[in-house]
DNA sequence: ACCTGAACACCGTTCAAGT
DNA sequence: ACCTGAACACCGTTCAAGT
């Protein structure tokens, strides 16, 4: 604290606000994880004390939506603007899937987390939204498609998330010799991340085929 | 802790195991939410010291595996002993995803946990890829199959656990008129968890039959 | 308006001491 | 072998006091 003090003289600059706070928590969170997010280290961070956060943020649940908002700022809807509604959603869902896997730790929070106060997710979905209606999708038809699509990406992230051996049957090997067995196939074969990606890309092409037909569009 | 002495002479009977702490830990999740299990509280449940339960278990963690292959046991995966692979899956996925949504909360940990000292966890598996295997799937393509599964599964039950206003956009509404019309025609519209619901057999239906066809499994 | 410093009510975990 | 009680190093949050 001794070694912290500031030049005498020297105005002090109001030098917090939403947009500095969430970008020292995403860079903790970049290096260290999410766990390493404390009110204290964030604090630190920005040359300042814990409690001095809260004339900013109510709460950390609060500082943790702005990261969430942030990051949904990454994924590109943008070809929902200029490309087939087909070739849009796929991109879409790529792009979303790839800063899903980049913040795979935070999946959960961006599944769970109420959209408020968040413009770059709101301007998100009404890309998305603006796309699926002029292409034909009825109003009412938008949310449960894009919902359903969300699943899936979350979902397929996890499994970049979840860690290599989380099917390592350890002492229960010997009552479950198809597991182990797959278990050991699964190793030999492909690079696993390759095998999801195809995955992925199945599942996506099968939802989006046959929600069109169920929905009529075309 | 004072009215809690035992009478003096009744000798001490060893309460405390895998399972009594399991159970005791699952009924403070289902009665007050993942948050409320802390050690101090599963103690007093217990009524036992925090310290305790280190005599047991070598960390909160370890405890939470318990309690994710408790539930992982309530999955109904018996299908595949009996029924032809499709409907096996089906009837496989549908249990999964109902277990998922009942215990919404601790989907993450579900996912992201590793296999390890889980034997309900473990037989479940050893039955999906029996009944996989028997059905012409090769063993190096069981896991991946039933990861993308599982990942459809996961993100579908999300969708569940997400506050019903999630899409609430807020002030930012004016400046996103289509998503904001989206978000009344769902209001408007049917019941929610019927539409996931109805989107989860969808999805789970494309899914499975493409997989097939690559597989070249009939 | 914004920050500090002290305090509060918690966490999970360790460990010597008891039986 | 198993439990207690005290201690440790943390949490997020509040609030009077300063500027």
């Amino acid at each position: 604290m001794v070694g912290n003090r500031r030049p005498a003289g020297r105005p002090r600059t109001r030098i917090l606000n939403r947009e500095v706070i969430t970008d020292a928590a995403r860079r903790i969170i970049t290096s260290d994880g999410v766990p390493a997010l404390t009110m204290t280290r964030l604090a630190q961070r920005l040359s300042v004390t814990p409690s001095a956060l809260y004339n900013h943020a109510t709460s950390k649940q609060e500082i943790l939506r702005w990261i969430v908002d942030s990051i949904m700022g990454e994924v590109d809807a943008s070809a929902f603007d200029t490309e087939p509604w087909r070739e849009a959603t796929r991109a879409w869902a790529a792009s979303y899937r790839d800063v899903m896997v980049a913040h795979a730790e935070l999946i959960s929070s961006v599944a769970t987390i109420e959209v408020i106060d968040s413009p770059r997710t709101v301007a998100m979905y009404e890309r998305v939204v603006s796309g699926l209606h002029r292409a034909g999708f009825p109003f009412e038809a938008c949310l449960p498609f894009i919902a359903a699509l969300e699943s899936f990406i979350y979902g397929s992230a996890f499994n970049e998330l979840a860690p290599a051996d989380i099917f390592d049957p350890g002492d229960e090997g010997d009552v479950a010799p198809n597991f182990v067995a797959a278990v050991e196939a699964s190793q030999r074969g492909r690079n696993p991340r390759e095998i999801n990606d195809e995955l992925f890309d199945i599942g996506l092409t099968a939802f989006v085929e046959s929600s069109a037909e169920r929905l009529g569009v075309c």
